[in-house]
DNA sequence: TATGAATGAGAATTCATTCAT
DNA sequence: AATGAATGAATTCTCATTCAT
């Protein structure tokens, strides 16, 4: 969006901006129909132009994918990366991570689906080694808050960390297959109702 | 199951099991490699035949999908049905719910991986439409267990009962994506810990 | 018709009527469908058996074509034959030849439909080399009756003896198109005004 | 036709003309061998390219069929409803009639027969509706003359339209059977026979 | 940057036919 | 006479990719 207010200033600057759009548009059939589902037709009728004419931006569809999740993934790290240095504790935390997890369901719907939907078949293509070591980096960030959490006593000890990793990633993540920006329920509510029940429990006492 | 003792292994029990066979074998993989990527002459392949011989069986290949689909539904329906008709007061149910739906990520695990894989992509098909209605039987089960505690107070009533199923549901599915069976953690451990963590929270109180 | 009266006196009186039963059965999917697009299935499937099964009776598909039409022409050539030979003066016989094409359009519809969507693509085939054979019988036999007929004054000598055949051919036979038994117009008042139309025209008055 | 001279010769020229080219080489083995029994991948040799690459051109065979036959009968269309627009007498458009459709057998062998052969079969399928609405339009156009020669004392009274419609439209259009362009007879010369048999029968003399 | 024509590998499906039982 | 399982070749169609213009 910002990059399209320097929209044709110059040759490159119309180049990055078209391959933005290209990729935005990408993405988003890409997550509605699944990565195999979406052919280069697909995705060149969609942008106005021929199939042909893609290959001009990208060198191979397996690229746009690559680029689509790259982008994404270095952004989310990012966000977690900073969260964990601030260093809060690990209850504020914990909390953190989940309430930026649902900002980035929430601005990054398409790739957030992408993600989830293709990363076991994207897995073991070397191309997209990046994903294993993400994964790792983004694991060991919500061990070292769990874990820490376990250890001051804010977090119950009687839980294996690791499965408790695995509750809460696939708690939030998942929630990109029903989460609609703009519907009844906003990102911030269902964060905090998330929170509510990770935190306190279902049970009423 | 029936057919598979001495007596009943004659013409049609041989039929059947080789029907079961190819799809069991189909369901394999169509879990590992996804509908898509799993071709008819994968599957005859894995099964010793032709690619053209498995229309002997089978109209298509999405007559493969639906039937794996359709018998585990069945199935699981069933086992959904009979917790909810004992009655046994809304903790126990949600309890047994988990429960029966983690021994189905055991005992189905391609069949879990297929539908929460693929889901996305068949609803709309009009032979998939029982998808769609299976998924909304499944539901109402599940809220009317946690409308039902929310009133008898066994459940907090600060929670969006539609919010909290979806919660449920997706943390206790998508726990096939990394479920191995006979592996370090059994199914019913799991059970346990995400039944612990959901009914009294992570937070050490 | 007739050796079902006698239909399972013998074993291969059965088998004789069985046979019978299959190529009416396989007539009717041919005229109905083509021969190329009625499958070995649709004619089993239509007689109550397993396709693998019509091959206790017939050696392969092409042969069941071939005897169908073998029969039926052997019998129209006997038909014409028989007229020919009676020799009943020129007008006289091509309106017998006329009203005996008509009559085989209304016994043997299917047969007659075969015949004349099948034939182009069967020509050339050495297995049905008869067909050829047969034409030429029958154009030789149509054009003996014109000539006599020109010869005597009896048609009108202005006109290419081999056109004019192919006319009435085409004429006569097309009509197997659209009649129905049993419709308003019956095949002898078709065959009358057939023959007033192409009388009158061809009479030499 | 236009687009043949050297300025159209462009872009737009140039696929006009592939296609064109394509849709020619398509009528001619349809023609010769049926559609059935014609695969892409011979009209794709015939015409030099990989069977794939015809679905750059066409959506599938079926479209190639339809776009066949509609171009046929559209033209076929015009040439009739400009034969009775012009109003000459029931005598003058019947001559008239049969005379374009001879041409059009001259013109458009392959279409012709294409239709012949492959019509009964078409029917009942949506995308060639359109077979039956002109069929529909051409037998009014030709009943309408020939009424109007019944009823103007042109053609004997004693005989029904519709069959004698039938008549003329079936040995007219069958003649693409045995009819070759550049053989013996000129299809002006078959047109002159075939409307003295049937007008000196048709006329009320 | 874009077009339009083509490639080539592979997909699902069809179908006549075979054969052990 | 019939079954049921399989073959194997062919068919229509798909699609990522290339490349001359």
């Amino acid at each position: 969006m910002a990059q399209k207010t320097e929209q044709a200033r110059t040759k490159s600057g119309a180049m990055q901006s078209r391959r933005a759009e290209l990729l935005e548009i990408s993405a988003r059939l890409f997550a509605e129909q699944g990565v195999r589902a979406t052919t280069v037709r697909h995705i060149a009728d969609a942008a106005g132009i021929l199939s042909g004419s893609l290959y001009h931006h990208f060198s191979s569809k397996e690229a746009i994918v690559d680029e689509v999740l790259r982008e994404f993934l270095d952004g989310l790290f990012a966000t977690y990366k900073e969260i964990v240095r601030q260093n809060a504790g690990p209850r504020d935390a914990l909390e953190r991570l989940v309430r930026a997890s649902f900002q980035a369901i929430h601005d990054s719907r398409d790739q957030v689906a992408i993600y989830q939907d293709e990363i076991k078949h994207l897995q073991g293509i070397p191309r997209f080694d990046y994903l294993e070591l993400r994964n790792r980096e983004f694991r060991d960030m919500w061990i070292e808050v769990l874990e820490a959490g376990q250890a001051s006593g804010a977090f119950r000890a009687d839980l294996d960390p690791n499965l408790t990793y695995r509750f809460m990633r696939d708690t939030v993540w998942v929630a990109v297959r029903w989460y609609r920006p703009g519907g009844k329920v906003s990102q911030e509510e269902i964060a905090d109702q998330y929170l509510r029940i990770v935190l306190d429990g279902l049970a009423d006492d």
